[in-house]
DNA sequence: ATTCTTGCAAAGAGTTTGCATAATA
DNA sequence: TATTATGCAAACTCTTTGCAAGAAT
């Protein structure tokens, strides 16, 4: 991969920001740094980092896709009170695989466990 | 729900077919028996069907919704040679979810849990 | 000089929706 | 008759892609 500009801010934005960013959001944001970039040159290095393992893609249900800084084998939930997406982390999903392998004899590669309900932090009220 | 014959066939096919179809997929069927049916209408009943609780709907990472005519709490793997879909059933999420909620102290209230693997069947060639 | 990247716009897939017409209750 | 459903087409969201111009090695 040939430096860009464009890639260094993208890379930096994901990798600096908590909230599991869409595409949108990059776009968004880096158009404040470098007002001309086009929603397809973020699309295009997002997939990029992605597959070059900098960063993580993460699929969600009826909605736009994610891009996580944590490239550690983790999942996700969306909680419906505070609308935020919360990693879990890899002990749980490790276990769960293990699990799942033992329980059913399938074989897993991999996973995305995409969880829905309330963070520990709004059960608390 | 009033009754329409395009409705009826819709979902009869869905409860009769083990491969999780996609809306494309049941349109295709449904249209050999009724061939001035339209996508949107198709769609439009795979919804309400769905919001009335009569089927699922899966949102698989990166392709087309696909519905299922089991409605107990079940997740899905997507086998990688077999390329079908593949039910991981009520007891195996029950446990995941307990799990979860001890080690995370989130609520859960559902999850979408897309495994990739390779499933029993294949494993064992 | 060669290769990679960009911006732009167009196109793609999957899905939803507005509307007049038709079927059901 | 009142309500709901249909077919059709247009629109919509999210994402990818072709291309000529520009930047990096």
């Amino acid at each position: 991969m040939k430096y860009s500009r464009q890639r260094e801010l993208i890379l930096n934005y994901v990798q600096n920001s908590c909230e599991h960013p869409t595409a949108d959001m990059v776009y968004t944001m880096v158009k404040k740094e470098l007002p001309n970039i086009s929603l397809g040159t973020v699309y295009r290095n997002l997939n990029q980092l992605y597959e070059n393992n900098l960063i993580r893609k993460i699929s969600m249900p009826g909605g736009s896709d994610r891009f996580d800084k944590t490239l550690t084998n983790h999942s996700h939930m969306y909680c419906t009170e505070c609308r935020s997406i919360i990693d879990i982390n890899d002990d749980v999903i490790s276990l769960i695989n293990n699990i799942i392998e033992e329980k059913t004899h399938h074989k897993i590669i991999s996973n995305d466990i995409i969880l829905t309900g309330i963070c520990s932090n709004c059960n608390k009220k």
